[in-house]
DNA sequence: ATGGTAACCTGCGGGC
DNA sequence: TGCCCGCAGGTTACCA
């Protein structure tokens, strides 16, 4: 589900929830889910007694900070955390359970179980898997021109596929590619080495822009996704591609085509993406 | 180096 | 109504 937009709209909603509180209990009920430490019972040991101090997040992952230690978690596609009263009845798909010294809960809710938790200690998660294997966010000072128009050179694959690998820039997922792209007016089966510097750039704007547009619209709910106080985004209202197979350009006209690019659903417009 | 495919899971909508 | 297929906001492993 979540992209950067929404990741960051559930650690703004998520951090007014839990900061400060202290951990009682952990209840796993789906193993693979907890990717470090491999065992779930020490996983479990991990946090008891552990207070929140803040949430960060970097790309599409949330890190949870404790005293002692650094929870990094990924939602993939369906991963949702809320907070509820301890006597209210368990969702269908709650697979990891929080109990916190107020009497509430922090639940990990998850449709298809891709979602993943690794423990680190404190500081160490920034410099191993996964955290380690992802580039800058679009809006930080290290995404350069100079920096993206040089992996760019580096490689054949398309600007799609580019886009959506997260060691070259981390948050991007499939709607905000196709987004970005359309934005930038670049075809997304264009070769990443063959774009000009000028388009690099107008690529590089375009996800800057549409990231920051969309954390402020809330993120984008296209099914399912909910901030952690069980809000939806608007950022579809603004979408010009993703969805809207068959339907008129914004700005041309043009019906916008469906295709498949590395193995993606993917949209744009014909006539305005060369 | 890159592309395709399957795998990890569940649910939904469409076609028959 | 029921069944089968394909599809879904993600990532990784493995095989051409």
């Amino acid at each position: 589900m979540p992209e950067l937009p929404e990741v960051e709209t559930v650690r703004q909603t998520l951090r007014q929830l839990v900061l400060n509180k202290k951990i009682t209990d952990v209840t796993v009920l789906w193993d693979n889910i907890i990717k470090l430490p491999l065992e779930p019972e020490a996983f479990r040991q991990e946090l008891i007694g552990q207070t929140v101090q803040e949430i960060n997040r970097k790309g599409k992952f949330l890190i949870l900070e404790f005293d002692d230690i650094s929870m990094v978690s990924h939602l993939r596609m369906e991963g949702k955390y809320g907070v509820y009263p301890a006597a209210e009845p368990m969702k269908k798909h709650t697979h990891v359970i929080f109990q916190l010294d107020d009497g509430t809960e922090l639940r990990y809710n998850d449709v298809r179980k891709f979602g993943t938790m690794h423990i680190f200690k404190k500081g160490k998660e920034i410099n191993q898997k996964p955290l380690s294997l992802l580039g800058p966010d679009p809006f930080d000072d290290s995404f350069t021109a100079d920096y993206f128009y040089n992996r760019l050179q580096k490689t054949q694959r398309t600007i799609k596929a580019v886009l959506l690998d997260q060691s070259i820039v981390a948050g991007l997922g499939n709607i905000y590619v196709d987004e970005t792209l359309f934005r930038a007016g670049v075809h997304p089966e264009r070769k990443a080495n063959l774009l000009s510097r000028k388009q690099v750039e107008k690529v590089r704007q375009a996800a800057i822009e549409t990231i920051e547009e969309a954390i402020q619209q809330g993120g984008t709910t296209i099914r399912s996704y909910v901030n952690s106080q069980g809000q939806i985004g608007m950022f579809q209202q603004r979408l010009f591609v993703y969805g809207k197979e068959e339907e008129p350009c914004k700005y041309c006209g043009t019906p916008i085509e469906k295709i498949k690019v590395s193995n993606r659903g993917t949209h744009y417009c014909r006539n305005c993406q060369q």
